[in-house]
DNA sequence: TCAGATTAGATGTATATACATCTAAATCTT
DNA sequence: AAGATTTAGATGTATATACATCTAATCTGA
């Protein structure tokens, strides 16, 4: 029998950083799994829910998602009913705006979303939990350094 | 215009987790693109490199992907010849191992991936890079605190 | 102002990912 | 050793993800 504790330390930083993606994404998820949301999809509700009203071009820039994959995404969330869409000025653009049931959504899922987060800040301690918002940021900061964001 | 550096911060830890891995895993697949691999395939053949044989089971502790994921991702090596399969003892087992031209393969790419982890590394600096390894590797182990582990 | 270049998303396609469920093989129980 | 349980993967299904390419709208230069 092998205890967990000791994972295999993998050479490729990407990998790493993507095997934990994994394993936090299903921590997550297990907590938010009875309310039938994805960890994709409450950050898509948490990011509408602290930027307003923005273009699907801007909420794939704060997330660094593709423009072309949030397409897809959104079309679940809209079919839910969690986001109404209008055109901006420039008609290209859609605007996205969570709906009063989003905003519900949002909010019953915030427990759980709170409960996953504990359970990982405890795990991890107060210096870890702030070291690592420090370099996940500042791994999206990279970007491919292309320069500017509209 | 607004100059890319200052991420906006996600509040939430999986969701900052998956964005940066999103973010370095375009930067890796630039490398790799030119050799027609993905930062998963990748992986995948840099573990088989490490570990030898090793049962698709394991593989997937390893790297903490779901063993029904593994079906599928494996299907597409396969079928590019980078991986032979054979029967355990266990007869319900898969044993992998990079083939010659698996291990042709890995050897064709790790130039671009120590590109990619040599951009990375500058980047981020020594104390940064070894933090994060610590870090991700720290998070591999929660697993879903299930305990034993094969 | 108008032709060419750029931008915002949509669509086609391929891969990555996990869960529920299924089958076959191994293990455990009595 | 027969029946019950567990385990290793395979398969069905849904979502996540990006790139190439396309269309429509906007912008830019002359």
């Amino acid at each position: 029998m092998i205890r967990n504790g000791s994972p295999v330390n993998l050479p490729c930083m990407c990998a790493s950083l993507r095997r934990a993606a994994r394993v936090l994404t299903q921590l997550y998820e297990d907590e938010l799994r009875p309310l039938g949301l994805r960890a994709t999809q409450f950050t898509i509700l948490q990011a509408l829910s602290l930027a307003g009203e923005v273009s699907q071009g801007t909420l794939g820039r704060i997330l660094a998602i593709d423009s072309t994959t949030l397409t897809r995404t959104l079309q679940i969330i809209r079919r839910r009913g969690w986001i109404t869409e209008r055109r901006g000025d420039d008609r290209r653009e859609r605007l996205l705006r969570l709906s009063k049931e989003g905003q519900n959504q949002f909010k019953r899922a915030l427990p759980s979303w709170e409960s996953a987060q504990r359970k990982v800040a405890d795990q991890l301690g107060d210096r870890a939990w702030r070291s690592l918002c420090d370099l996940t940021n500042k791994i999206a900061g990279l970007e491919t350094m292309e320069g500017d964001l509209s």
